[in-house]
DNA sequence: CTGAAAGCGCTTACAG
DNA sequence: CTGAAAGCGCTTACAG
């Protein structure tokens, strides 16, 4: 009497009914080249009729491989934003971790250039299974990208896209949509007839790299010239944060000009220090929106003075950019290379829902 | 010389500092009884030393245990919407069966509460290790529970909510802070100094539930009874949808009334008909505001006649139940009871950032 | 080029 | 109450 028919079959069916050993079957299966031309094609067309897919959990504890992806992000104390990526990558490194995968996460300094490039080459030379890193400095990051094409490293972008590369993927926001979305946003709330006046804040620290914020910018622009053209004056403008008096001076002239703001914009997760001013200085009826849930705008958000916070799930843009190099390295699917993260609208009433990050 | 000290502890391990075989270890491991008192308590101590966690791996190729869940929920035919879930709940399951766990799937009418009940039975008859359903029968589904529970069989909600149960977890939305949050999207766009009319559209079907939508109706009203009660108009009305004719009765009343609406606010996903409502006798100027991505609501969104669908990530919604039932079943992790899907505010702009679910 | 055997860390009868 | 052995579906030397 036979066994249960309907189980799974294994190398050992295929070996049988190949008429091989299980070392053969394997062999094939893994393409070393031991096998005579003959045994690999029989062999090959058993494991195709019978429809045999491996076992991983067999697979993995068997194996001695290990697999090391390499991390490298900003470190939080130069931006904080990075602390909710690093969540979503440590919680992907804990569920691949029974496959025998470890994870080996560096940073550097956002406003440091050469902080980065050392640490690219650290982690290069350590030899990784795959590398997952935020190219902020597009210079630098052409070199490593090459780099890591000639290794033959996979490596997957996170947060910030470059073009033409062979990356194996990219998790990220559509900068330009989101500040687009923005747009539509302001213009809800604020477009009624009358003449506005918008400003569109972009908040700098001048060694810092600031790519993300024209691609913002550029999105919000373009809405209003496509939409309301007539009825809206956009103002673009440069802040330096690296010194407070600067702000504030910047703010003040937007305040005490004559075409009054109805709407800011604000393109990234800085928006807080311009809630913090019109808080201050008591200012109201103006329509603030900015960037990323950072503890700080949530408390602005919370007191009404944040309208809306454009967000991108930076949770999951960190889980899937470790889970896509798992894919590709020990489950050998083939991974997608655009993915793009929603972008969460997110208000005072909804925010509840948006700062525990769990899988 | 040792072998690499670093390297996991295992059973063999404990069972040689124990002084035990690894069968002893295994019994104690598992609660089972015959072991004497002592060795229990010793080998204990040794788990607890050497911070003994098992392999999941290799416990999974071990053991012969199939573990099955059924998941009950509305048929597509009678409610679209379930589509979503359904999807998160297939990309789950194929990622647990590898831990030998199956799905089993069944529907009910959601016109019909009898089919509910056979179709429950017959699960509660197939003996499985867990189950996900869509309480939406009050009565019906309190029996249900109560043979769950002397079953001792651990259960799930998705969507809908039942108090004072011991099911294992709630997944769903919020309903009532979903209203709420409609209703400040809607001041956000329409309130400016005068007065407005806000209507409030109930699409029922009388023989189905309509439990979820009195909620939502109470957070939309609640809100503007906090926020703005002097400037707004909120009227209800519930309109009968299995005739075509009815509904179209019931707008035509709201839009030959003297309180002309700024505003409507459809508590469900058939928001799309009174889109086309609007579509059809070319209204403008209504803000009109409504649940999830079906097609059709897609549709009008994207022609600009709805301005945003509020919706809840059912995909994740059902991926979650899922889980936590193979985190209680085979991880012997405590799941979190309650939790509460993001609302997720969709417009034009980032709608296509949220239509096609991948895991 | 191919096969037989040991082992990954568990579970599961079986024997005592 | 306890131990020794076989086996889950693979991988990995080793021998021929």
């Amino acid at each position: 009497m036979k066994k249960d028919a309907a189980l799974k079959i294994g190398i050992k069916d295929i070996a049988k009914h190949a008429n091989v050993s299980i070392g053969t079957v394997d062999r094939v299966l893994h393409n070393r080249s031991e096998v005579s031309k003959t045994t690999r094609e029989q062999v090959l067309q058993i494991i195709e009729e019978l429809g045999y897919t491996p076992n991983l959990l067999a697979k993995s504890l068997a194996s001695k491989i290990k697999y090391t992806i390499a991390v490298l992000i900003p470190d939080l104390g130069s931006n904080a934003y990075w602390e909710k990526p690093l969540q979503g990558i440590r919680a992907a490194a804990l569920e691949i971790k029974k496959f025998n995968f470890e994870l080996q996460i560096a940073t550097f300094d956002y406003g440091n250039e050469k902080s980065f490039v050392e640490k690219a080459n650290e982690i290069l030379n350590s030899n990784p299974s795959g590398f997952i890193f935020a190219p902020v400095f597009y210079d630098s990051s052409l070199v490593l990208i090459e780099k890591c094409d000639q290794l033959q490293l996979p490596y997957v972008f996170i947060d910030v896209f470059i073009e033409n590369c062979k990356n194996l993927a990219y998790f990220g926001q559509n900068s330009v949509q989101s500040g687009y979305l923005a747009a539509s946003l302001m213009k809800y709330g604020i477009v009624n007839g009358g003449i506005s006046h918008i400003y569109v804040v972009k908040p700098l620290n001048p060694s810092a790299p600031v790519y993300h914020l024209s691609l913002r910018e550029k999105g919000f622009i373009t809405y209003f010239s496509q939409v309301a053209a007539s009825q809206v004056f956009i103002h673009s403008m440069d802040v330096d944060i690296s010194s407070s008096t600067e702000l504030v001076k910047s703010l003040d002239t937007i305040m005490e000009s004559a075409q009054k703001p109805s709407g800011l914009f604000v393109a990234n997760s800085r928006v807080h220090l311009v809630a913090r001013y019109l808080e201050k200085n008591k200012i109201e009826n103006v329509v603030l929106i900015g960037y990323d849930l950072l503890q700080e705008n949530v408390e602005f958000l919370e007191k009404g003075i944040i309208q809306f916070l454009i967000c991108q799930n930076p949770e999951e843009q960190g889980y899937k950019s470790v889970l896509s190099l798992f894919n590709h390295l020990f489950l050998k699917k083939t991974v997608d290379k655009f993915n793009y993260s929603p972008i969460d609208i997110i208000m005072k009433e909804n925010i509840e829902y948006y700062t525990n990050f769990k899988i």
